[in-house]
RNA sequence: GGGGGGAUGCCCGAGCGGCCAAAGGGAGCAGACUGUAAAUCUGCCGGCGUACGCCUUCGAAGGUUCGAAUCCUUCUCCCCCCA
């Protein structure tokens, strides 16, 4: 993996990100494709909504398939039928959103699988071994996430543990070997919550790796926009500056302007494809609920000029018709539009930073892009 | 012609003397969602008022009762069985 920073616009930057599977322009967004696959959406139209990467997730792939059911079948690009780069995350999340059915200790994670109720052990070593069966470019070691509000010592204790859990997944994976042929690096994530001696004491713990790539978790767990700014800030500061930085779970549009703004480089999260599936859709005028009653005759695309499924052939009215309905294509059609919104905003973002013009062209969009519109 | 059953809010449907503006669905109207246990969850849903509340509702009319969607009488309409 290499990355070439390209441009600078006051913090926020322009790279390019290159992966055995090709490369990535950044600031990117990678839609979550949990269990292998976006849901709704085939791999290669994906990639023709503006996709350069995805992300797909350890803990589920473990349950179903299987890493077995991988290997045999070479490994997850080839299974899902997608040769750009992908990133799987560790389980990390399930730490967090599966609280109930867990336990953890210094060793690990016990998930009480969701599916079955089965017992599984998650170590940083097992997580790296998964990772290899599945085969991703970027491999998210096994973290300890911790939700807000929480107290200093327990944001301590998860850092502090997370830290730890990265040296033996670190050790594993030079003790291994990727087994399809391409590179996988490995992504240390930074946490420390919203504290600022936790998140400056962690950064500079990381900075001192001098790993070719990072990730800043522990963000959008529910806190006030101001703190999970901070965090960045703090953060950012500290982790090399030539090196990508990867925000998890981030975000909203107006969130992902604001993050690259302060020097983030890729980004996840579920909020395009979850909320396309409960109509509610993103445009450079605003937030749109497709399921409210004054789109019921407006004959309009949902945006004027989007190049997506949705917009280039159906009226907003077809759109709530079909999600009144409650029909597969509603969700499938908001989908690959929100994809598309957001991949066409990062690319606008890309401009702008290259132009310079970036901050006043932030100030001007991220208050219309996530309130509502109702034209 | 004889016998029986039923009419409840936009729809379906509980209730069968007070705790009933009336369960529960559905429809409708909104809202939430940030490394996806999520095609999910939440709120509103007779009228007026932010709220305590007030007003008008349970086929129609009349009656019994302190009090009726619930009991009685008549009427209207629907369904079932027998002839």
């Amino acid at each position: 993996m290499t990355f070439e920073l390209k441009h600078r616009d006051d913090r926020a930057r322009t790279g390019t990100l290159t992966t055995d599977h090709g490369s990535i322009e950044t600031p990117a967004f990678m839609a979550v494709g949990t269990v292998g696959t976006v849901k709704g959406i085939e791999a290669r139209e994906l990639a023709g909504y503006g996709a350069q990467i995805c992300l797909s997730n350890a803990y589920h792939l473990y349950l179903r398939p299987g890493t077995a059911v991988l290997e045999e079948m070479g490994g997850l690009h080839k299974f899902m039928a997608w040769d750009k780069p992908i990133l799987v995350d560790s389980g990390g999340f399930q730490v967090l959103s599966l609280a109930q059915i867990r336990t953890i200790n210094e060793d690990g994670v016990e998930f009480r699988s969701h599916i079955d109720g089965s017992p599984h052990l998650f170590t940083p070593e097992t997580v790296v071994d998964i990772q290899r069966s599945i085969g991703p470019d970027f491999a998210m070691p096994l973290d300890e996430l911790v939700g807000w509000p929480v107290t200093h010592e327990q944001a301590d204790h998860a850092a502090e543990r997370t830290w730890r859990w990265l040296q033996r997944a670190l050790d594993r994976f030079a003790a291994t070997e990727p087994l399809y042929g391409h590179e996988q690096t490995l992504v240390p994530i930074v946490q420390g919550s919203f504290f600022e001696d936790l998140r400056k004491r962690e950064a500079e713990r990381y900075a001192g790796l001098n790993h070719p790539i990072y990730a800043i978790g522990g963000l959008a767990v529910g806190e006030e926009t101001g703190k999970t700014q901070e965090a960045i800030d703090w953060t950012t500061a500290i982790l090399p500056d030539d090196r990508p930085r990867y925000a998890m779970g981030v975000g909203t549009p107006d969130d992902l302007l604001d993050a690259i703004s302060r020097g983030v480089d890729l980004f996840d999260c579920v909020v395009p494809t979850r909320n396309g599936r409960r109509a509610s859709l993103y445009t450079f005028h605003g937030r749109m609920n497709l399921r409210n009653a004054q789109w019921a005759a407006d004959p309009r695309p949902v945006e004027d000029g989007c190049p997506c499924p949705l917009c280039s052939q159906y009226s907003r009215a077809y759109l709530r018709h079909l999600f009144i309905a409650g029909e597969l294509l509603a969700m499938k059609l908001a989908t690959a539009h929100n994809l598309t919104f957001y991949y066409r905003l990062l690319e606008r973002a890309r401009t702008e930073i290259r132009e310079g013009t970036f901050n006043s062209w932030l100030a001007e969009t991220s208050q219309i892009i996530s309130n509502p519109m109702d034209r």
